[in-house]
DNA sequence: GGCACGATGATACCTAGTGTCAAATTCGCG
DNA sequence: CGCGAATTTGACACTAGGTATCATCGTGCC
């Protein structure tokens, strides 16, 4: 999966470096979403502004999606590739990626109605996984 | 309505005091959606952390609501008060409000099929109002 | 192998927001 | 009205998260 992604960087005219395979792997290595933070500290040989960059660039390749946390914080996390939607569970941190066709279908007619012509939009669910709930 | 805000703050146990009433009015006055930064420069004689202070306060009353933009900055605007959903234009930054039972149902089966109890979430539409398409 | 160009690291900087603390204001009470 | 306790304020320093700059380095391509 991470040659995948390696693939992907190299179809989209980017190159395939050793610090974005590093980067890469670490993501491929991490069971939880992360913040650019603990990515930064499993990568002391590459710089911070470098793994900013490689996140966003990932980001923009949806190879990584971007998760907006309840608290105005941010962390990330591999992407499945599909358009999905996450739940996010405020107790242990962990993200479950579902899709709807009827929530999309729902997001579309408000869009319409209003006159917008929709270029994206986001959905997130905040709450407690079902571990988490005593 | 600056007036509805007031009492809301009063009955919540908080002081209304000038400053206030000068964050509540610049606000009221305020046709767009605001950032921190403008609604402080229309308010030169109040301090920077007290206009942050105060907003995270109205936002708290919900009398105000944040808007997370697509490229990650924020915005505040006057809230309705009730539950709604935003469509962000990129053109113009317009924001219409909408609410719509059917994608709240839509929010809300999803969560309990993946064993979440939902405490909040966010739903945001960016696109391009009628007025900004060609 | 050599070269052009993209990628990197260091560093400085930026935006949005918070913590601290002394001074000022407000509310409630008499 | 006048007072005191408690809240609020402003100035300022600081933090987190992220971006711009720029000289140097590494890749991919021939």
């Amino acid at each position: 999966m991470a040659t995948d992604s390696a693939a992907r960087l190299e179809d989209t005219g980017h190159r395939l470096t050793a610090t974005r395979r590093a980067v890469l792997d670490a993501i491929a290595g991490s069971p939880r979403p992360f913040t650019i933070e603990e990515l930064s500290e499993r990568l002391p040989d590459i710089g911070r502004a470098t793994v900013f960059r490689t996140v966003k660039l990932l980001h923009e390749l949806d190879i990584v999606c971007r998760l907006p946390l309840e608290d105005g914080g941010v962390r990330y996390q591999r992407a499945s590739g599909e358009h999905h939607h996450h739940l996010i569970c405020g107790g242990c941190g962990a993200v479950a990626e579902f899709s709807d066709p009827a929530l999309d279908a729902a997001i579309e007619r408000n869009a319409a109605a209003a006159g917008f012509a929709l270029d994206a939009h986001s959905a997130e669910l905040y709450g407690r996984c079902a571990a988490c709930r005593g």
